[in-house]
DNA sequence: TGAGATATGTCAACATTGTTGACCTAATTG
DNA sequence: CAATTAGGTCAACAATGTTGACATATCTCA
């Protein structure tokens, strides 16, 4: 299995570097992307269960947010049951720039997609579940399956306002 | 296509996981994982090579390269004809940790294939190929085709004159 | 109401791994 | 011998992760 450890370093490699050179010009990071990707997934979502997903400390996952929140890609509103919490979301500004970062990252798996053929993307999804740890899996599939993939005209999930 | 870029991130990130844990008793990091890895495979490589696959820079890679050999787990000898390249090779230490390595995140592998089934290997193959840049795959292909993948006794590869 | 528990923020220090730039040695090659 | 090449090393810095300690706001419950 050599070739598919080496395989999937070099993919996975690449498939970053994409968003590394779209993200430099805005002088962000890996670290920020991640943020904004699931900020701007999951509109809402709150510092813990960013923490959840991200499993990285609150020091850390700090550093950045503030940094986004500081250039406007990301907002902060209070919990609205429990105010305690802080809900994210994108700024219009920050939907674009998630917008573009999905974007070159999608190219390269039309391209791939493209070159396997019929079927390709369905098996590529199924590989890459099956690489995820048992018990993460399940709260992935909730997690991806939660929202409605890509570019049909479902309903904004409550969004909260943010338009662009 | 957001779930197959979320898809990819939690993949790879259990993919390496699993050689993380393993690496912490050894008191190293991803970077001397890689390192290890590449001379085990291609024994006899050189500095310039190695900064090639990895793409870093040569400080960086020095760091860790110097550490893996202070701990024997990787040898220097100079180049057979032209003396001032370093060829690699890992000590039966060396390769008993790479093998380890390889080994967990085989582990993985195999278990996908076995949910996968039928032909679920090469496809995955196929799909990770495809991700990777035009310009780099067909080197890529090179590297991982040059070699017999795994524990048999393929010939130490003519590399230069180099011999144990 | 007051005492915890909870969600988050922040400061400081440190580790890993990447970068740039400068400079050094040894070996090869013309 | 002079220039080039392969590699080593020092120093400084950046990004992103960690631990530990402590502060604040808010909620919950007795």
């Amino acid at each position: 299995m050599y070739d598919l450890i080496e395989l999937f370093f070099f993919a996975y490699r690449d498939f970053v570097g994409d968003a590394d050179r779209l993200l430099e010009s805005y002088r962000f990071g890996r670290a920020h992307h991640r943020v904004l990707h699931f900020v701007s997934r999951q509109p809402g979502l709150t510092i813990a269960e960013l923490l959840d997903i991200l499993q990285i400390t609150k020091q850390s996952l700090n550093r950045v947010l503030k940094e986004l929140i500081a250039d406007s890609f990301v907002e902060v509103r209070a919990g609205a049951q429990d105010r305690r919490h802080r809900q994210l979301h994108v700024t219009p500004k920050g939907a674009r720039l998630a917008r573009e970062l999905a974007q070159v990252q999608t190219r390269r798996f039309l391209k791939a997609a493209d070159t396997l053929g019929e079927g390709g993307r369905k098996r590529a999804t199924a590989f890459l579940l099956a690489m995820i740890d048992d018990k993460q899996r399940e709260r992935v599939v909730e997690l991806i399956g939660a929202q409605d993939p890509g570019e049909s005209h479902a309903p904004p999930d409550l969004r909260s306002g943010e338009r662009d």
